[in-house]
DNA sequence: AAAACAGATATTGTCGACAATATAGGCGCT
DNA sequence: AGCGCCTATATTGTCGACAATATCTGTTTT
Protein backbone atom coordinates (compact mmCIF):
# COMPACT_ATOMS: atom_id res chain seq x y z
CA UNK A 1 0.00 0.00 0.00
CA UNK A 2 2.08 2.83 -1.02
CA UNK A 3 -0.15 5.92 -1.39
CA UNK A 4 2.20 9.11 -2.55
CA UNK A 5 0.67 12.51 -2.07
CA UNK A 6 1.03 13.97 -5.17
CA UNK A 7 2.48 17.52 -4.19
CA UNK A 8 4.75 15.94 -1.67
CA UNK A 9 8.19 17.07 -3.64
CA UNK A 10 11.13 14.87 -3.53
CA UNK A 11 12.91 15.09 -0.27
CA UNK A 12 16.40 16.18 -0.64
CA UNK A 13 17.37 17.79 2.63
CA UNK A 14 17.53 15.12 5.81
CA UNK A 15 15.26 17.07 7.30
CA UNK A 16 12.39 16.39 4.66
CA UNK A 17 13.84 13.12 4.90
CA UNK A 18 13.06 12.66 8.40
CA UNK A 19 10.16 14.60 8.42
CA UNK A 20 8.86 11.79 5.67
CA UNK A 21 9.78 8.81 8.36
CA UNK A 22 7.79 10.69 10.87
CA UNK A 23 4.65 11.11 9.29
CA UNK A 24 4.39 7.79 7.97
CA UNK A 25 4.75 6.55 11.26
CA UNK A 26 2.39 8.68 13.15
CA UNK A 27 0.04 7.95 10.08
CA UNK A 28 0.04 4.74 10.78
CA UNK A 29 0.45 4.52 14.60
CA UNK A 30 4.32 3.65 14.85
CA UNK A 31 4.68 7.06 17.05
CA UNK A 32 1.17 6.19 19.23
CA UNK A 33 -1.69 9.34 18.71
CA UNK A 34 -1.30 11.81 21.47
CA UNK A 35 1.66 10.99 22.76
CA UNK A 36 3.92 13.39 23.59
CA UNK A 37 7.23 14.05 21.51
CA UNK A 38 11.24 13.87 23.23
CA UNK A 39 12.94 15.96 20.77
CA UNK A 40 16.20 14.40 22.22
CA UNK A 41 14.99 11.19 22.09
CA UNK A 42 13.60 10.95 18.49
CA UNK A 43 17.19 12.96 17.48
CA UNK A 44 18.85 10.27 18.62
CA UNK A 45 16.73 7.87 17.19
CA UNK A 46 16.90 9.16 13.38
CA UNK A 47 20.84 9.59 14.06
CA UNK A 48 20.19 13.86 13.54
CA UNK A 49 20.68 16.84 15.48
CA UNK A 50 17.88 18.63 16.65
CA UNK A 51 17.51 21.30 14.91
CA UNK A 52 17.11 19.03 12.12
CA UNK A 53 15.04 17.40 13.84
CA UNK A 54 12.74 20.68 15.04
CA UNK A 55 12.57 21.24 11.31
CA UNK A 56 10.67 17.87 10.72
CA UNK A 57 8.38 18.89 13.13
CA UNK A 58 7.54 22.18 11.67
CA UNK A 59 6.62 20.94 8.51
CA UNK A 60 4.27 17.70 10.34
CA UNK A 61 3.02 20.62 12.36
CA UNK A 62 1.51 22.42 9.11
CA UNK A 63 -0.08 19.27 7.82
CA UNK A 64 -1.59 19.21 11.55
CA UNK A 65 -0.22 16.07 12.71
CA UNK A 66 1.43 17.16 15.86
CA UNK A 67 0.58 20.30 18.26
CA UNK A 68 3.13 22.61 19.43
CA UNK A 69 3.08 24.72 23.16
CA UNK A 70 5.64 26.83 23.58
CA UNK A 71 8.46 25.73 26.36
CA UNK A 72 6.24 22.75 27.13
CA UNK A 73 6.73 21.05 23.91
CA UNK A 74 5.01 18.50 20.44
CA UNK A 75 2.06 16.08 21.48
CA UNK A 76 0.88 13.45 18.12
CA UNK A 77 -2.78 14.77 17.22
CA UNK A 78 -5.13 12.88 19.18
CA UNK A 79 -7.70 11.07 16.92
CA UNK A 80 -10.97 11.66 18.49
CA UNK A 81 -14.95 11.32 17.40
CA UNK A 82 -15.43 14.77 16.93
CA UNK A 83 -12.28 15.62 15.36
CA UNK A 84 -13.27 13.35 12.45
CA UNK A 85 -16.58 14.48 12.23
CA UNK A 86 -15.12 18.26 11.77
CA UNK A 87 -12.46 16.63 9.10
CA UNK A 88 -15.11 15.21 7.23
CA UNK A 89 -17.10 18.54 7.30
CA UNK A 90 -13.90 20.41 6.25
CA UNK A 91 -13.46 17.85 3.42
CA UNK A 92 -17.40 17.98 2.29
CA UNK A 93 -16.63 21.69 1.76
CA UNK A 94 -13.38 21.66 -0.04
CA UNK A 95 -13.86 19.17 -2.66
CA UNK A 96 -16.97 19.59 -3.03
CA UNK A 97 -15.80 23.43 -4.30
CA UNK A 98 -12.84 21.52 -5.96
CA UNK A 99 -14.96 19.47 -7.73
CA UNK A 100 -16.97 22.16 -9.11
CA UNK A 101 -14.16 24.23 -10.28
CA UNK A 102 -12.97 20.94 -12.20
CA UNK A 103 -15.82 20.62 -13.99
CA UNK A 104 -14.81 24.02 -14.84
CA UNK A 105 -11.37 23.98 -15.23
CA UNK A 106 -10.60 20.22 -16.60
CA UNK A 107 -9.20 19.95 -19.77
CA UNK A 108 -11.07 17.22 -22.08
CA UNK A 109 -7.71 15.09 -21.64
CA UNK A 110 -7.79 15.08 -18.38
CA UNK A 111 -11.09 14.13 -18.28
CA UNK A 112 -10.54 11.29 -20.37
CA UNK A 113 -8.09 10.19 -18.06
CA UNK A 114 -9.75 10.04 -15.38
CA UNK A 115 -12.56 8.19 -17.21
CA UNK A 116 -9.73 5.39 -18.04
CA UNK A 117 -8.92 5.58 -14.78
CA UNK A 118 -12.36 4.35 -13.50
CA UNK A 119 -12.89 1.62 -16.27
CA UNK A 120 -9.72 0.45 -14.60
CA UNK A 121 -11.02 0.51 -11.39
CA UNK A 122 -13.98 -1.03 -12.28
CA UNK A 123 -12.29 -4.17 -14.08
CA UNK A 124 -10.25 -4.46 -10.64
CA UNK A 125 -13.07 -4.85 -8.67
CA UNK A 126 -15.01 -6.85 -11.25
CA UNK A 127 -12.07 -9.78 -10.22
CA UNK A 128 -12.75 -8.95 -7.04
CA UNK A 129 -9.06 -9.73 -5.71
CA UNK A 130 -8.30 -6.06 -5.10
CA UNK A 131 -11.01 -5.25 -3.29
CA UNK A 132 -8.49 -2.98 -1.07
CA UNK A 133 -6.66 -1.42 -3.82
CA UNK A 134 -9.55 0.14 -4.73
CA UNK A 135 -10.73 1.20 -1.45
CA UNK A 136 -7.38 3.03 -0.72
CA UNK A 137 -5.29 3.42 -3.68
CA UNK A 138 -7.74 3.49 -6.16
CA UNK A 139 -10.07 5.67 -3.77
CA UNK A 140 -7.04 8.41 -3.13
CA UNK A 141 -6.45 8.45 -6.81
CA UNK A 142 -10.00 9.69 -7.75
CA UNK A 143 -10.30 12.17 -5.08
CA UNK A 144 -6.61 13.49 -6.06
CA UNK A 145 -7.44 13.77 -9.57
CA UNK A 146 -10.44 15.74 -8.92
CA UNK A 147 -8.95 17.80 -6.36
CA UNK A 148 -6.10 18.67 -9.04
CA UNK A 149 -8.51 19.06 -11.40
CA UNK A 150 -9.60 22.52 -10.04
CA UNK A 151 -6.40 23.93 -11.50
CA UNK A 152 -6.52 26.06 -7.99
CA UNK A 153 -3.37 26.00 -5.86
CA UNK A 154 -5.00 27.13 -2.74
CA UNK A 155 -7.57 24.52 -2.96
CA UNK A 156 -4.60 21.65 -3.99
CA UNK A 157 -2.24 22.84 -0.85
CA UNK A 158 -4.93 22.84 1.52
CA UNK A 159 -6.50 19.86 0.96
CA UNK A 160 -3.76 17.45 -0.46
CA UNK A 161 -1.08 18.92 1.29
CA UNK A 162 -2.71 19.04 4.51
CA UNK A 163 -5.70 17.55 5.27
CA UNK A 164 -4.90 14.25 3.78
CA UNK A 165 -2.55 13.01 5.88
CA UNK A 166 -4.87 13.30 8.61
CA UNK A 167 -7.38 11.49 6.47
CA UNK A 168 -4.85 8.80 5.87
CA UNK A 169 -4.22 9.25 10.33
CA UNK A 170 -7.71 8.42 10.85
CA UNK A 171 -7.90 5.94 8.69
CA UNK A 172 -5.30 4.01 9.92
CA UNK A 173 -6.12 4.49 13.42
CA UNK A 174 -9.88 3.89 12.97
CA UNK A 175 -9.32 0.83 11.11
CA UNK A 176 -11.61 2.39 8.33
CA UNK A 177 -11.56 0.21 5.48
CA UNK A 178 -15.26 0.65 4.51
CA UNK A 179 -17.08 -1.73 3.06
CA UNK A 180 -19.16 0.43 0.93
CA UNK A 181 -17.04 -0.17 -2.24
CA UNK A 182 -19.40 -0.64 -5.17
CA UNK A 183 -21.95 2.02 -4.03
CA UNK A 184 -18.90 4.15 -3.84
CA UNK A 185 -17.36 3.30 -7.34
CA UNK A 186 -21.17 4.36 -8.69
CA UNK A 187 -20.68 7.84 -6.97
CA UNK A 188 -17.66 8.50 -8.18
CA UNK A 189 -18.84 7.74 -11.97
CA UNK A 190 -21.70 9.43 -11.41
CA UNK A 191 -19.50 12.63 -10.32
CA UNK A 192 -17.39 11.82 -13.26
CA UNK A 193 -19.78 11.89 -15.48
CA UNK A 194 -21.55 15.27 -14.24
CA UNK A 195 -17.40 16.80 -14.85
CA UNK A 196 -18.02 15.85 -18.78
CA UNK A 197 -20.56 16.98 -18.90
CA UNK A 198 -19.07 20.49 -17.69
CA UNK A 199 -21.95 20.84 -14.88
CA UNK A 200 -20.46 22.48 -11.90
CA UNK A 201 -23.46 22.74 -9.52
CA UNK A 202 -23.89 18.93 -9.91
CA UNK A 203 -21.05 17.89 -9.18
CA UNK A 204 -20.39 19.69 -6.40
CA UNK A 205 -23.49 18.31 -4.71
CA UNK A 206 -22.28 15.05 -5.70
CA UNK A 207 -19.36 14.92 -4.41
CA UNK A 208 -20.71 16.66 -1.14
CA UNK A 209 -23.05 14.06 -0.95
CA UNK A 210 -20.36 11.13 -1.52
CA UNK A 211 -18.19 12.74 1.55
CA UNK A 212 -21.15 13.13 3.53
CA UNK A 213 -22.58 9.47 2.94
CA UNK A 214 -18.68 8.45 4.06
CA UNK A 215 -18.99 10.21 7.38
CA UNK A 216 -22.43 8.95 7.91
CA UNK A 217 -21.61 5.90 7.24
CA UNK A 218 -18.46 6.09 10.13
CA UNK A 219 -21.02 7.57 12.36
CA UNK A 220 -22.97 4.37 12.44
CA UNK A 221 -20.20 2.22 12.23
CA UNK A 222 -18.23 3.67 15.46
CA UNK A 223 -22.32 3.96 17.15
CA UNK A 224 -22.30 0.51 16.58
CA UNK A 225 -18.85 -0.12 18.44
CA UNK A 226 -19.63 1.82 21.52
CA UNK A 227 -23.14 0.43 21.55
CA UNK A 228 -21.01 -3.36 21.28
CA UNK A 229 -18.81 -2.04 24.23
CA UNK A 230 -21.62 -0.97 26.76
CA UNK A 231 -23.23 -3.80 26.21
CA UNK A 232 -19.80 -5.73 27.28
CA UNK A 233 -20.13 -3.34 30.14
CA UNK A 234 -22.91 -4.49 31.36
CA UNK A 235 -21.66 -8.37 30.88
CA UNK A 236 -18.92 -7.62 33.04
CA UNK A 237 -20.80 -5.59 35.61
CA UNK A 238 -23.71 -8.57 35.85
CA UNK A 239 -20.31 -10.79 36.61
CA UNK B 1 -6.63 50.14 12.43
CA UNK B 2 -5.73 47.20 15.20
CA UNK B 3 -7.23 43.91 13.38
CA UNK B 4 -6.17 41.11 16.10
CA UNK B 5 -6.71 37.54 15.08
CA UNK B 6 -9.07 35.55 17.30
CA UNK B 7 -6.75 32.16 16.91
CA UNK B 8 -3.80 34.21 17.40
CA UNK B 9 -2.27 33.56 21.08
CA UNK B 10 -0.16 35.91 23.24
CA UNK B 11 3.63 35.87 21.76
CA UNK B 12 5.75 34.06 24.36
CA UNK B 13 8.96 33.42 22.28
CA UNK B 14 11.02 35.49 20.69
CA UNK B 15 10.31 33.90 17.37
CA UNK B 16 6.56 34.55 17.89
CA UNK B 17 7.44 38.12 18.59
CA UNK B 18 9.70 38.32 14.91
CA UNK B 19 7.03 36.12 13.53
CA UNK B 20 3.90 38.63 14.17
CA UNK B 21 6.67 41.72 12.97
CA UNK B 22 6.94 40.09 9.77
CA UNK B 23 3.68 39.34 9.58
CA UNK B 24 2.76 42.62 9.43
CA UNK B 25 5.66 43.72 7.62
CA UNK B 26 4.49 41.55 4.83
CA UNK B 27 0.77 42.21 4.93
CA UNK B 28 1.57 45.83 4.74
CA UNK B 29 3.90 45.95 1.98
CA UNK B 30 7.08 47.28 3.93
CA UNK B 31 8.58 43.84 2.99
CA UNK B 32 7.76 43.42 -1.02
CA UNK B 33 5.88 41.11 -2.18
CA UNK B 34 7.91 39.06 -4.29
CA UNK B 35 11.10 39.90 -2.77
CA UNK B 36 13.50 37.22 -1.73
CA UNK B 37 14.45 36.87 2.26
CA UNK B 38 18.19 37.33 2.91
CA UNK B 39 18.20 35.24 6.13
CA UNK B 40 21.51 36.60 7.42
CA UNK B 41 20.09 40.14 6.48
CA UNK B 42 16.90 39.69 8.32
CA UNK B 43 18.67 38.43 11.04
CA UNK B 44 20.66 41.51 11.58
CA UNK B 45 17.38 43.53 11.31
CA UNK B 46 15.61 41.85 13.48
CA UNK B 47 18.61 41.50 16.38
CA UNK B 48 18.19 37.21 16.28
CA UNK B 49 20.35 34.42 15.51
CA UNK B 50 19.33 33.16 12.03
CA UNK B 51 17.89 29.95 13.82
CA UNK B 52 14.88 31.81 15.66
CA UNK B 53 14.92 33.49 12.13
CA UNK B 54 14.12 30.46 10.73
CA UNK B 55 11.43 29.45 13.33
CA UNK B 56 9.94 32.72 12.47
CA UNK B 57 9.44 32.02 8.49
CA UNK B 58 8.57 28.05 9.45
CA UNK B 59 5.48 29.99 10.79
CA UNK B 60 4.65 32.78 7.78
CA UNK B 61 5.15 29.86 6.04
CA UNK B 62 2.22 28.43 7.50
CA UNK B 63 0.32 30.83 6.74
CA UNK B 64 1.00 31.16 3.31
CA UNK B 65 2.82 34.30 3.30
CA UNK B 66 6.19 32.85 2.44
CA UNK B 67 7.16 30.46 0.11
CA UNK B 68 10.39 28.11 0.42
CA UNK B 69 12.63 26.07 -1.65
CA UNK B 70 15.39 23.85 -0.90
CA UNK B 71 18.86 25.12 -0.87
CA UNK B 72 17.54 28.06 -2.04
CA UNK B 73 15.72 30.31 0.04
CA UNK B 74 12.17 31.72 0.53
CA UNK B 75 10.53 34.49 -1.24
CA UNK B 76 7.57 36.55 -0.11
CA UNK B 77 4.28 35.40 -2.20
CA UNK B 78 3.51 37.18 -5.07
CA UNK B 79 -0.13 38.90 -5.02
CA UNK B 80 -1.77 37.71 -8.54
CA UNK B 81 -5.03 38.36 -9.47
CA UNK B 82 -5.48 34.55 -10.14
CA UNK B 83 -4.17 33.79 -6.43
CA UNK B 84 -6.76 36.60 -5.19
CA UNK B 85 -9.87 34.76 -7.41
CA UNK B 86 -8.58 31.17 -5.64
CA UNK B 87 -8.59 32.28 -2.46
CA UNK B 88 -11.81 33.67 -2.81
CA UNK B 89 -13.10 30.60 -3.89
CA UNK B 90 -11.44 28.63 -1.40
CA UNK B 91 -13.03 31.28 1.08
CA UNK B 92 -16.55 30.74 -0.45
CA UNK B 93 -16.39 26.87 0.29
CA UNK B 94 -14.68 27.18 3.68
CA UNK B 95 -16.52 30.14 5.07
CA UNK B 96 -19.66 28.99 3.27
CA UNK B 97 -19.18 25.61 5.24
CA UNK B 98 -18.49 27.51 8.39
CA UNK B 99 -21.48 29.38 7.83
CA UNK B 100 -24.15 25.99 7.68
CA UNK B 101 -22.20 25.00 11.15
CA UNK B 102 -22.83 28.19 12.55
CA UNK B 103 -26.49 27.78 11.94
CA UNK B 104 -26.53 24.63 13.64
CA UNK B 105 -23.94 24.63 16.41
CA UNK B 106 -23.87 28.47 17.56
CA UNK B 107 -25.23 29.33 20.92
CA UNK B 108 -28.09 31.38 21.75
CA UNK B 109 -26.17 33.70 23.52
CA UNK B 110 -23.63 33.82 20.77
CA UNK B 111 -26.32 35.07 18.50
CA UNK B 112 -27.37 37.54 20.34
CA UNK B 113 -24.69 38.85 20.54
CA UNK B 114 -23.69 38.56 17.36
CA UNK B 115 -27.20 40.81 16.41
CA UNK B 116 -26.05 43.20 18.67
CA UNK B 117 -22.93 43.62 17.20
CA UNK B 118 -24.78 44.62 13.48
CA UNK B 119 -26.80 46.84 15.22
CA UNK B 120 -23.65 48.70 16.66
CA UNK B 121 -22.20 48.91 12.79
CA UNK B 122 -25.70 49.84 11.61
CA UNK B 123 -25.22 53.22 14.22
CA UNK B 124 -21.44 53.74 13.28
CA UNK B 125 -22.74 53.25 9.28
CA UNK B 126 -25.45 55.67 9.84
CA UNK B 127 -22.91 58.40 11.21
CA UNK B 128 -20.96 58.05 8.10
CA UNK B 129 -17.62 58.48 10.33
CA UNK B 130 -16.66 55.24 10.38
CA UNK B 131 -17.09 53.77 7.03
CA UNK B 132 -13.29 52.90 6.89
CA UNK B 133 -13.83 51.65 10.47
CA UNK B 134 -16.82 49.21 9.44
CA UNK B 135 -15.43 48.23 6.18
CA UNK B 136 -12.15 46.98 7.95
CA UNK B 137 -12.54 46.04 11.61
CA UNK B 138 -16.39 45.30 11.74
CA UNK B 139 -16.59 43.52 8.44
CA UNK B 140 -13.96 41.33 9.83
CA UNK B 141 -15.62 41.35 13.09
CA UNK B 142 -18.52 39.18 11.88
CA UNK B 143 -16.58 37.11 9.70
CA UNK B 144 -14.37 35.87 12.58
CA UNK B 145 -17.73 35.73 14.77
CA UNK B 146 -19.71 33.77 12.34
CA UNK B 147 -16.18 31.54 11.68
CA UNK B 148 -15.75 30.91 15.32
CA UNK B 149 -19.52 29.95 15.60
CA UNK B 150 -19.14 26.88 13.52
CA UNK B 151 -17.65 25.55 16.84
CA UNK B 152 -14.96 23.45 14.10
CA UNK B 153 -11.53 24.15 14.99
CA UNK B 154 -10.65 22.71 11.67
CA UNK B 155 -12.35 25.30 10.15
CA UNK B 156 -11.40 27.88 12.68
CA UNK B 157 -7.55 26.97 12.11
CA UNK B 158 -7.82 27.02 8.25
CA UNK B 159 -9.30 30.19 7.77
CA UNK B 160 -8.90 32.52 10.86
CA UNK B 161 -5.34 30.87 11.26
CA UNK B 162 -4.15 30.39 7.56
CA UNK B 163 -6.42 32.72 4.73
CA UNK B 164 -7.16 35.23 6.66
CA UNK B 165 -3.73 36.53 6.70
CA UNK B 166 -3.68 36.12 2.80
CA UNK B 167 -6.94 37.80 2.67
CA UNK B 168 -5.63 41.05 4.90
CA UNK B 169 -2.39 40.81 2.29
CA UNK B 170 -4.34 41.08 -1.12
CA UNK B 171 -6.53 43.65 0.60
CA UNK B 172 -3.32 46.01 1.76
CA UNK B 173 -1.89 45.47 -1.65
CA UNK B 174 -4.48 46.00 -3.93
CA UNK B 175 -5.90 48.78 -1.94
CA UNK B 176 -9.15 47.37 -1.54
CA UNK B 177 -11.56 49.50 0.93
CA UNK B 178 -14.24 48.17 -1.17
CA UNK B 179 -17.31 50.76 -1.55
CA UNK B 180 -20.25 48.45 -1.22
CA UNK B 181 -20.40 48.66 2.56
CA UNK B 182 -24.49 49.48 2.65
CA UNK B 183 -25.01 46.72 0.76
CA UNK B 184 -22.46 44.12 2.36
CA UNK B 185 -24.43 45.15 5.80
CA UNK B 186 -27.54 44.18 4.36
CA UNK B 187 -25.78 40.82 3.42
CA UNK B 188 -24.47 40.26 6.97
CA UNK B 189 -28.23 41.00 8.39
CA UNK B 190 -29.59 38.32 6.29
CA UNK B 191 -26.96 36.28 7.24
CA UNK B 192 -27.29 36.34 10.51
CA UNK B 193 -31.00 36.38 10.66
CA UNK B 194 -30.66 32.68 8.71
CA UNK B 195 -28.38 31.56 11.36
CA UNK B 196 -31.40 32.58 14.25
CA UNK B 197 -33.24 30.87 12.36
CA UNK B 198 -30.89 27.99 12.47
CA UNK B 199 -31.85 27.66 8.60
CA UNK B 200 -27.70 26.13 7.55
CA UNK B 201 -28.68 25.58 4.46
CA UNK B 202 -30.03 29.24 3.45
CA UNK B 203 -27.02 30.73 6.20
CA UNK B 204 -24.59 28.75 3.10
CA UNK B 205 -25.79 29.67 0.49
CA UNK B 206 -26.16 33.47 1.70
CA UNK B 207 -22.41 33.65 3.24
CA UNK B 208 -21.64 31.82 0.22
CA UNK B 209 -22.97 34.50 -2.61
CA UNK B 210 -21.77 37.19 -0.57
CA UNK B 211 -18.21 35.99 -0.61
CA UNK B 212 -19.06 35.72 -4.55
CA UNK B 213 -20.34 38.75 -4.71
CA UNK B 214 -17.15 40.34 -3.34
CA UNK B 215 -14.96 38.63 -5.40
CA UNK B 216 -16.90 39.75 -8.34
CA UNK B 217 -16.64 43.24 -7.36
CA UNK B 218 -13.06 42.66 -6.98
CA UNK B 219 -12.79 41.33 -10.73
CA UNK B 220 -14.78 44.54 -12.42
CA UNK B 221 -12.58 47.24 -10.37
CA UNK B 222 -9.59 45.04 -11.73
CA UNK B 223 -10.47 45.13 -15.37
CA UNK B 224 -11.78 49.00 -14.59
CA UNK B 225 -8.44 49.38 -13.71
CA UNK B 226 -6.51 47.62 -16.61
CA UNK B 227 -8.56 49.05 -18.69
CA UNK B 228 -7.41 52.32 -17.12
CA UNK B 229 -3.99 51.88 -17.88
CA UNK B 230 -4.19 50.43 -21.46
CA UNK B 231 -6.00 54.02 -22.11
CA UNK B 232 -3.16 55.88 -20.92
CA UNK B 233 -0.75 53.58 -22.96
CA UNK B 234 -2.53 54.71 -25.55
CA UNK B 235 -2.31 58.38 -24.92
CA UNK B 236 1.39 57.87 -24.36
CA UNK B 237 2.09 56.01 -27.60
CA UNK B 238 0.18 58.84 -29.53
CA UNK B 239 2.64 61.38 -27.93
C1' DA C 1 -1.83 15.40 56.65
C1' DA C 2 -2.31 18.56 52.91
C1' DA C 3 -0.61 22.52 50.68
C1' DA C 4 2.99 25.37 49.38
C1' DC C 5 7.57 26.56 48.65
C1' DA C 6 12.49 25.60 47.00
C1' DG C 7 15.88 23.26 44.73
C1' DA C 8 17.24 19.80 41.30
C1' DT C 9 16.49 17.92 36.83
C1' DA C 10 14.98 17.75 32.27
C1' DT C 11 13.18 19.98 28.20
C1' DT C 12 12.70 23.65 25.07
C1' DG C 13 14.46 28.01 22.92
C1' DT C 14 18.43 30.50 21.17
C1' DC C 15 23.05 31.09 19.65
C1' DG C 16 27.34 30.96 16.76
C1' DA C 17 30.20 27.96 13.86
C1' DC C 18 30.84 24.52 10.21
C1' DA C 19 29.34 21.77 6.03
C1' DA C 20 26.74 21.36 1.78
C1' DT C 21 24.59 23.45 -1.92
C1' DA C 22 23.50 27.08 -5.23
C1' DT C 23 24.69 31.52 -7.54
C1' DA C 24 27.88 34.77 -9.84
C1' DG C 25 31.89 36.03 -12.30
C1' DG C 26 36.00 35.13 -14.88
C1' DC C 27 38.41 32.19 -17.96
C1' DG C 28 39.12 29.42 -21.96
C1' DC C 29 37.20 27.32 -26.10
C1' DT C 30 34.74 27.11 -30.58
C1' DA D 1 31.83 37.40 -30.03
C1' DG D 2 29.09 33.92 -27.86
C1' DC D 3 28.81 29.69 -25.21
C1' DG D 4 30.20 26.63 -21.72
C1' DC D 5 33.06 25.35 -17.88
C1' DC D 6 35.38 26.13 -13.57
C1' DT D 7 36.49 28.61 -9.59
C1' DA D 8 35.08 31.96 -5.90
C1' DT D 9 31.50 33.72 -3.20
C1' DA D 10 27.33 33.75 -0.83
C1' DT D 11 23.41 31.39 1.02
C1' DT D 12 21.16 27.63 3.09
C1' DG D 13 21.23 23.33 5.96
C1' DT D 14 23.10 21.04 9.99
C1' DC D 15 25.50 20.67 14.23
C1' DG D 16 26.69 20.98 19.25
C1' DA D 17 26.65 24.09 23.26
C1' DC D 18 24.44 27.45 26.29
C1' DA D 19 20.38 30.00 28.33
C1' DA D 20 15.61 30.18 29.70
C1' DT D 21 11.63 27.89 31.02
C1' DA D 22 8.88 24.14 32.82
C1' DT D 23 8.43 19.82 35.57
C1' DC D 24 9.40 16.84 39.34
C1' DT D 25 10.86 15.85 44.12
C1' DG D 26 11.73 16.60 48.77
C1' DT D 27 11.17 19.54 52.45
C1' DT D 28 8.90 22.83 55.26
C1' DT D 29 4.90 25.09 57.12
C1' DT D 30 0.10 25.62 58.67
Amino acid sequence: MKITNPTQQAAVTTADKVFQQMQHAIVEGEIAAGSKISEPELAKRYQISRSTLREALNRLEKCHLIERKANVGSRVVTCTIEGLLELYITREALEGMACRQAAKNMSDEEILHMQDMLKIHAQTQDLKDGVAYYQEEGNLDFHYKVILGSHNKQLIELICGQLYHLVRMYRCQFGMHSPRASRAFDEHANIIQAIADRDGELAEMLMRRHIAASRKNIENKIAQEIAHKEQANIVLIKS
